[in-house]
RNA sequence: GCUCCCUUCGUCUAGUGGCCUAGGACACCGCCCUCUCACGGCGGUAACAGGGGUUCGAGUCCCCUAGGGAGCGCCA
C-alpha cells in the first residue's frame, strides 16, 4: 500500500496583482507538495465574472513561473481534473446543484439584497448575530412556483444541518469545533445562476482530489461550511491548514497604503525570486538554519508543523538581507544580466567581470550598480554634500601632490596612495577619503584599489584636476 | 453584538513543566581585520502583554483581563 500522494492547491481569483501575502501561500502550498513529492495544482477562480479579468490571470501565472513555483496541474500543463479555471466548470457545479435539491439540501430562496440587508442591520442592532432569518427555508412547492411565475430569480441556499458540532484537525491550528447553529444558511448559487465562492472552492478541492488546503486564515471560520456541504454531497473532506495573514510593518493588515507589496512591485523593483522565497518561507515559518537556499532546499526541510499561528510583519530589512545573500550567491553572468540595460550600456564590455565583482557587496538593487556605472563611467562626476567638504578640507595642494602620485602609478592605487602618503603626510582617513571623495564623488563605497583600475588613469586625472 | 483565531528582544522567530540566569537571525552599537569604505570575524544592548491559579517547579498547563485579527455577504 503507498500513501496517496500529498496534493495542495492555490486557488487565487483574478481580480487584482498578486500581492506578497498571496504569494508566500503559493510558496507555503508549493514548498509543502515539493517536500513530499507531491502535485501542486493551480486553479483560477473566476465565477464572479466582474471582478475577475483575463489579464490578471496571465499576470498570475506569470508571477507564479517568476517565483519559480511551477505547478503541476492547472492551466497551462493540464491534468485529470480540467479545466482548472472556475468559468468553464459550470456544467460540473450543475450536477451538484440538482443533487443538493433533489436531497433538499439546497432551496431557493426570493429575498431580495434590500431585504436581506436590512434582516442583517436589525439584527445586529439587536445584539443578534447576522445571520439568514430562514424566510424562506419552508416554501412550499406552490408558493416557489408562485414567486416564479411573477419573474422572481432565486438564489440557492445550503440547508446547514442543525445542532451539529463540526470538527477537524486544522494542520497548523490543531482541533477546532464549532457548532452549526451559529452558521446560517448560506448562497450556493447567486440569482444570476452562478456558482458562489464556498461552494466551487470547496468541490473543486474534492473533486480535484486536494489533500491538504492551506490558505489564510480568514477562512477559519468558514471552514465547517465547507465541510458541512462535502459532507451532505458525499464527496471526501481534505485536511485544511489555516496559515496568518501577513501584515505591514505598522502592524495593520497589509494594504494599498502600504505602497509596493505586489510581486510585481517586487520584481521590477529586481529583487531576485530566490531573495523573496528566503524571506517569505521563513516569515511565520521556522528553519533551523540560516542559509540561503535555492528552491530544492527550502523545500527539502520545509515543514507544516513549523508554520506559526501568529500573524507576521513584513520587514523590508529582512528582505534586503536575503537579496543581498542572493547576490552574493550569484555568479558575474547572472549579475550582469540583472543589473540593466543602463549599467550594460556604461561599462565597457571587456571590464564587465571586474566591474560586477567590485560592486557587488555594496548593493542591494540594479539601481544601486546603475548609480555605480555612472560614478566609474560618466561625467561630469556629481559630488555628494560629504565629499564636496571633505575636498575642501584636503585643499588644492592635496591633490597636486595627487596627480603627481597617479602619474607615477597610474594603476595601482596602493602604490599612489603610498606616494600621496609621502609627499603630504596624510595617513588614515585623513589620506582616503579625499581621494576616495574626488575620484567617486562619495565617501563609501567598494575598495579604492578595485577602482582605480575601472576608472582608468586618464579619467582618475581629470578627476582630481577639477577639484584642484 | 455573536463565534473563532492570535500575543516571547524594534522585526522574524526557537521554546510543547526542570537543559531558560530565555537561544538564533535581521536591524542597531562596539571591537578586530584594513593606513579609507565595504566585505568578513568577534562581541554587546534588547523580549516571555497584565493578573490570578495548578505544581516542589510555568515562557511552557488552566481561568480572567487587555490588545490585535478574522468571520457572520447574491466578495473571494
Amino acid at each position: 500500500m503507498t500513501t496517496p500522494p500529498i496534493k495542495t492547491r492555490f486557488a487565487p481569483s483574478p481580480t487584482g496583482f498578486l500581492h506578497l501575502g498571496n504569494a508566500r501561500m503559493a510558496l507555503f502550498c508549493a514548498l509543502w507538495a515539493k517536500h513530499n513529492k507531491g502535485i501542486f495544482l493551480l486553479r483560477i477562480e473566476d465565477t464572479d465574472q466582474q471582478r475577475s479579468a483575463g489579464q490578471y490571470t496571465d499576470v498570475l501565472q506569470e508571477d507564479l513561473r517568476w517565483m519559480e513555483l511551477a505547478w503541476q496541474e492547472g492551466p497551462g500543463v493540464g491534468g485529470p481534473h480540467a479545466p482548472y479555471a472556475q468559468s468553464e466548470r459550470h456544467g460540473i457545479y450543475q450536477n451538484y446543484f440538482d443533487k443538493l435539491i433533489h436531497n433538499g439540501q439546497a432551496y431557493p430562496c426570493f429575498c431580495s439584497e434590500q431585504e436581506l440587508a436590512l434582516s442583517r442591520k436589525t439584527q445586529l442592532a439587536a445584539g443578534q448575530p447576522p445571520r439568514y432569518a430562514g424566510t424562506c427555508t419552508h416554501l412550499t412547492t406552490d408558493q416557489v412556483y408562485a414567486r416564479l411565475a411573477q419573474g422572481l430569480k432565486p438564489t440557492l441556499r445550503f440547508r446547514v444541518p442543525r445542532n451539529e458540532q463540526v470538527q477537524f484537525n486544522d494542520l497548523v491550528r490543531g482541533p477546532q469545533g464549532f457548532n452549526s447553529n451559529d452558521i446560517g444558511d448560506f448562497i450556493v448559487r447567486r440569482a444570476d445562476g452562478t456558482p458562489a465562492f464556498f461552494f466551487t472552492n470547496a468541490i473543486d478541492d474534492a473533486l480535484m482530489e486536494v489533500t491538504d488546503v492551506l490558505r489564510g486564515e480568514d477562512h477559519l471560520t468558514n471552514t465547517p461550511r465547507q465541510i458541512m456541504l462535502l459532507q451532505a454531497l458525499g464527496l471526501r473532506v481534505p485536511h485544511y491548514g489555516h496559515v496568518s495573514l501577513i501584515l505591514g510593518a505598522d502592524g495593520a493588515p497589509l494594504s494599498k497604503r502600504h505602497g509596493s507589496h505586489s510581486v510585481q512591485d517586487v520584481r521590477n523593483e529586481g529583487y531576485f525570486p530566490l531573495a523573496l522565497n528566503n524571506y517569505l518561507a521563513r516569515l511565520g515559518h521556522h528553519y533551523d538554519n540560516n542559509d540561503f537556499m535555492d528552491m530544492n532546499g527550502l523545500a527539502a526541510t520545509f515543514d507544516i508543523t513549523k508554520i506559526g499561528r501568529a500573524p507576521a510583519r513584513f520587514d523590508l530589512a529582512q528582505l534586503n538581507f536575503w537579496q543581498q545573500q542572493a547576490i552574493i550567491h550569484a555568479d558575474t553572468e547572472a549579475l550582469w544580466a540583472w543589473v540593466g540595460e543602463a549599467v550594460r550600456g556604461l561599462v565597457p564590455t571587456d571590464q564587465r567581470a571586474d566591474f560586477i565583482d567590485t560592486i557587488r557587496t555594496n548593493i542591494t538593487l540594479p539601481r544601486d550598480a546603475v548609480v555605480w556605472a555612472h560614478i566609474l563611467y560618466s561625467d561630469p562626476l556629481p559630488l555628494s554634500d560629504q565629499a564636496y567638504h571633505i575636498i575642501q578640507q584636503a585643499g588644492p595642494a592635496f591633490f597636486e601632490n595627487a596627480l603627481q602620485a597617479l602619474e607615477q602609478h597610474p594603476n595601482d592605487f596602493k602604490a599612489m596612495a603610498g606616494e600621496v602618503k609621502k609627499k603630504v603626510g596624510a595617513s588614515g582617513k585623513g589620506l582616503f577619503q579625499p581621494l576616495r571623495a574626488a575620484l567617486t564623488g562619495e565617501l563609501d563605497g567598494p575598495e579604492m584599489a578595485r577602482i582605480l583600475p575601472l576608472l582608468g588613469a586618464a579619467r582618475a586625472r581629470a578627476r582630481l584636476q577639477a577639484v584642484l
